[in-house]
DNA sequence: CCCACCTGAGACACCGATGTCTCAGGTGGG
DNA sequence: CCCACCTGAGACATCGGTGTCTCAGGTGGG
């Protein structure tokens, strides 16, 4: 029986995190076994990627549950959502970017799954006037994801707070840079 | 003397573009060329990854000085700059992806100095009143990046039209997704 | 106690990609 | 015309990572 099939994933999430680039010998050391029991858990470096596949997308939609999009306000929805998230940024990041690996491969539902709750939020505030209906759904999701990934790179390189990472997320992904009108700007010089 | 060195180089960024991971057989048929051939012009790999970094940062730098950040409001240089950036995204999209597997390696000068461009840009928009000032420049150089490989992959997935790149990116930046106060929201249902 | 089972360590072969070399062809300039 | 030079094609060795196997050790349950 895996010795603790749970903790390898962990650790190996952990590691391909830092260094996509890493060897399963690597993976091995970062998860305190050798690389014989590593690949008598996972078949091989595919095996073991798939498998982190369906670990993030588990945590990804547990993150989705618990963020519970379809209540209030769709504004604090997201909040919630990216604060739920970003626990597993790192992992998302490792997956978003191994995924353009998968060529010609066929993707995982998972991500479907997930593109289809977050596109049904921001169609959930665009119908009910809270989001502006000229940014699309499936482009507002594909930012969410970058946003997620490059707050994630930013903060494990040091270019960001990690006490930041929700906040700068959301304030942007909301309200964006510009000023609201109403408020009063400081003037130049 | 290189048959054409450039056009090697503009042909291989197209097709790593799509396929990050094409061997180097491939990336000498896509320029009509033998391996022996490329391997004249480009010692290695590595050599070729580090031309083809050279390549974009030149390229985004030549976009950086065309859009003038530096004139007029800063929210018509951001869109002035990612209408410039446009055609090289895939290239900074594979780019910036592959940054992050110099994992020790020292990074190229030029990466520094657009992201002191740009965030200059964004603390000029801070100083005059025209941006928020509770979001770092740094987050925004940052965000700006990702969004411009989101966008750049969406495009090339077909996910979104190649038409709205630019508009997509520079409204999400500028005004984020929310509707502003003033204006009148459809009532739900 | 003893056996079944799992693990770690290492050896080994395999594979794809890469780096290097040679040689024939063919093209352009003198 | 002829030679210098470059190119394409292919052979070949290499290398890092991977997949597989064996065997000794050690641990826990019966």
């Amino acid at each position: 029986m895996a010795v603790d099939r749970d903790h390898v994933l962990r650790s190996a999430a952990a590691l391909l995190t830092r260094k996509a680039s890493a060897t399963l010998d690597e993976v091995a050391k970062a998860a305190g076994i050798s690389r014989a029991t590593l690949h008598r858990q996972f078949a091989g470096r595919d095996a073991l990627v798939r498998a982190l596949e369906e670990y993030g997308i588990q945590e990804c939609e547990a993150a989705l549950r618990t963020a519970r999009l379809g209540e209030g306000p769709a504004s604090d929805a997201l909040r919630r959502l990216v604060a739920e998230i970003e626990p597993h940024a790192g992992l998302l990041a490792f997956l978003y970017t191994e995924n353009q690996l998968f060529e010609g491969e066929e993707l995982n539902d998972g991500w479907t799954r997930m593109d289809e709750q977050l596109g049904a939020l921001f169609r959930r505030g665009q119908e009910n006037g809270e989001f502006r209906i000229d940014l699309t759904p499936a482009w507002l999701t594909e930012a969410s994801y970058g946003l997620l990934v490059s707050a994630s790179w930013a903060v494990t390189d040091g270019r960001m707070a990690p006490n930041d990472f929700t906040r700068m997320i959301t304030e942007l992904l909301l309200g964006g840079v510009r000023r609201p009108h109403g408020e009063p700007g400081r003037t130049p010089s």
